[in-house]
DNA sequence: GATGAATGAGACTTCATTCAT
DNA sequence: AATGAATGAAGTCTCATTCAT
């Protein structure tokens, strides 16, 4: 469990990363946002590298929540499954828009082989599980000879890309709102 | 006009970050890399900032010598052009594949606005031209109202994503081979 | 007198020192090594200094019950009281070989004049005995005009060197009985 | 070769240990003693550890000097090479006194493995040649059934401890003087 | 064109110690 | 008796850049 001051120490990390990003999270930018002494942020890390990799662990907690509620709608029709399961990601990133440029940066991370680790886990999890559910989708005969791989590239490029331009924006437009749309026009052409 | 130096200075820049990212990509690095001083790079260039934004111009500047080539193409069917596009997106990248990194790590440039500014106007003209060309296809019922920027999302989205996981896989698969099957596999669908 | 608190931080300073040496002698190191939080320690010592200091009380104080114990044979034939003094010496570094660290790396305490001083006062203390009992052993003609203070060098030199190259050696031979025939020897050059 | 600042750096550093200790020998005082930056340092020097380093290649590379000028006297009787050869040893410290300090300072290296290994070579050098030396001694009869290790033991103790009490004395006495007559006294002893 | 020397700013981190509880 | 939180001082080292040559 994370401590009051930790879970401060990571949120003022995900907000300098969001806004100045990677280089901009500094120990001294850190330690000036919260109001301490950059040594004073030992006492709940060990390092700086150690923050990052709890920013990635709550980042996959959470998703693991979510993927244990999609479990309980295994009977539903795949095609409602993937809109629930992109509904959560988009409501997730409008809930923590600054997590964004955390998540999708994995050059970021290109150092640490135990962060590179983390973020490739993460993506794959969720490779997986859209492509478990977009085989139970009945899909359009144009498709017929399709892999899986391909549909899933095109329905995370998207989203992938649409969230970037929602932060590039300066979340200037509703990113459930289009986010819905973006994923019923997929997969309204895959079907 | 770049001097061969320069030219020299901008391959191991590219080549910097790709192999180390953004991070590893420092003077001393650099001067180790072309075997020459640190400060011997300043005779070609003004600063570090001046040759990332050098390196972004070189990329402007090839990827308008292939808008002009498809100009010339105006004619043919819309299919066909954006065919002809992303196979030269992906050939370019096939042929350059350090320059990956640099261009779709727009999170490197965050703190220089000058920067910023180029890649997004790359971005922007990119997808004007693609957009331009969907206008040209006759789109599936289904799509009757949808956005082109929705479809450009897809697009784009896909292509990002395969070329990222490309580089990823440390190239293990034929890009230019993969890219042609998507890109038919989204055109039929759009169709 | 040292509480068993105190005791047990002075046991495992001696063993951090002897196997990390003095940089290894860290409040961190020392507290993880006992199962106490750092400021915790400051309940029992005053200071880091303090510690060092009530180290070397505590070798001092037993040295001086060495050497009364010695006062009682006053009476022996001085090659008996020698070679009784140095079955002592070593035989408290086989019981405690940590401590050799500690007391022959004067260059540990050059900063604190309080423990410089210290180790000074014991190394004159047990210098004094030996040269007293020298002077009660009827010498080789050959040394005839060597002053006691070259005598006193050789044997606490050879006894010095012995002892570390014991340590370096992690202990690989029997202190006591080397030491024994060293000192032999060395008597029996003298005499 | 070493560079003049290089090697003003060595000489700056060497006396740092001396006069402070080895705990005093930081970038920011050598920095301040040689009148330039920290990170100016770095131009002549890979690291901290490189200076060391250097410091003890210098030491030996002067020892194997000697070395060799001994060789060229292998014809002579063994007892006047080993006055020869301490007479050297006794040479070298006093015309630099403070690298007593770095050379006979062995737990100071204790972290570096580099350097612990460099330190142990010079003396197992200097042990051998003295080995070889004492074997061409004809020895006293006492001593017959003595070995060469212990006889070494006794020479390069003494003469360990007559440095370090030079030394901690403040250079009170004449080194080369006293040296000479307590190898005199030891040789005398021995035969 | 190029370099060796140098630097201010700043990076992450460790240390002994203090203080409120 | 002990601790969690915090800190000032200091540690080694890297970075982009400047300047004299």
């Amino acid at each position: 469990m994370l401590s009051v001051r930790q879970q401060q120490i990571i949120e003022a990390s995900v907000g300098l990363i969001d806004e100045k990003g990677i280089q901009g999270f500094t120990l001294k930018n850190l330690s000036h946002e919260i109001g301490i002494s950059e040594p004073g942020i030992y006492r709940h890390f060990e390092s700086k590298v150690m923050i990052l990799s709890t920013i990635l662990d709550t980042f996959k907690q959470k998703m693991n929540g979510y993927h244990e509620l999609l479990e309980n709608e295994k009977e539903n029709p795949a095609e409602e499954q993937i809109v629930e399961f992109f509904n959560m990601i988009f409501g997730f990133f409008n809930a923590n828009p600054a997590l964004v440029s955390v998540i999708f940066a994995e050059e970021i991370f290109q150092n640490e082989p135990v962060l590179t680790k983390k973020v490739l886990e993460i993506q794959e999890t969720n490779e997986k599980i859209i492509k478990e559910m977009l085989k139970g989708l009945s899909l359009n005969s144009k498709l017929s000879n399709t892999s899986p791989e391909i549909t899933s590239i095109v329905m995370f490029g998207a989203v992938r890309l649409l969230v970037r331009k929602w932060k590039m924006s300066n979340y200037s437009f509703d990113l459930k709102q289009k986010g819905e749309t973006l994923i019923d026009t997929i997969l309204n052409l895959l079907k």
